[in-house]
DNA sequence: CTTCAGTCGTTCGCTAGCGTACGAATATCG
DNA sequence: CGATATTCGTACGCTAGCGAACGACTGAAG
């Protein structure tokens, strides 16, 4: 029986959570010579493979708010990174786009997500991956089903 | 292969991440009408439970680093719910204890994590869920054994 | 007894998540 | 066409995570 303690310290949202921030700290601390915050990076993986990309879709794409993507693109705007510009057609939208230095950069940057990938789950039996991650995804199902 | 999309979109990893930023979602939803945070909760359960507390014992049965700690234990203790003493045997250290008023908020607050847990995995197989645990319970060990 | 190392809490600056509210622009409906 | 609804980006305030640095305090080495 699931008394407070349980849930706190040992169950599996206890462990995705720890999970998360753990693969959080790696990714951040792999990034962090160059300044680069995890979810910064996205924005240019997302920018380099798939071109100019307008802010809305970008949101998306990430599963990122408004608000929270707003404050990411103007910090890789204030560091040149990336520019905003009107959409012509519709100018509530803005097309973000990767600058020159931006590129520059780019290929610099190590993937902080296969680091982790590799680092967590390399040699995983794959049937135990697969339970697992069907596991998260009912419940984030669940999840979204109840609060929507 | 886990290219690059894969990993950011459908990994363990990825369904980690979504699961515990939506279950986070939903605990600071049910809280909200009391104006009390995730780790405010905690905090006060600890609290309430095991009474009062060096602020150092419990960042380290929550899992919670010093700074963070801090920021949190400030807000309750400004919300007049938790006091900070200092312990007469080691000037350094602060006893944390909760208010009159603290207990009285307790008494009407729901519990968060067990809504979220119930609604995510009640009905879940229990051997899935062992697997599932026992899965980001390894990540997390690699992980930490690679950055420590 | 003094110095030196370690601990504890705090502060600062950062990332990044959410809700709310707002203006500007667009789309839709009457 | 004009009024209304919706969408987009932004701003503000909040939670909460991290690292680094600092002062106060403690304890241990000499």
């Amino acid at each position: 029986m699931p008394d407070g303690s349980e849930e706190r310290n040992d169950s599996v949202g206890a462990w995705a959570k720890k999970y998360y921030l753990t693969s959080r700290a790696l990714t951040e601390a792999t990034l962090r010579p160059w300044g680069i915050g995890r979810t910064q990076w996205l924005v240019l993986w997302q920018l380099v493979h798939e071109g100019p990309t307008p802010q809305r879709e970008m949101g998306r794409l990430l599963e990122v708010e408004r608000a929270t993507l707003s404050g990411i693109v103007s910090t890789l705007v204030r560091k040149r990174l990336v520019t905003q510009e009107a959409d012509p057609r519709d100018q509530r939208q803005r097309i973000l786009r990767i600058t020159d230095v931006g590129k520059q950069l780019w290929d610099e940057l190590p993937d902080p997500l296969a680091v982790a990938a590799e680092v967590a789950f390399s040699g995983i039996d794959s049937a135990d991956l697969a339970t697992a991650r069907r596991v998260l995804q009912d419940a984030t199902r669940r999840l979204n089903e109840h609060i929507g």
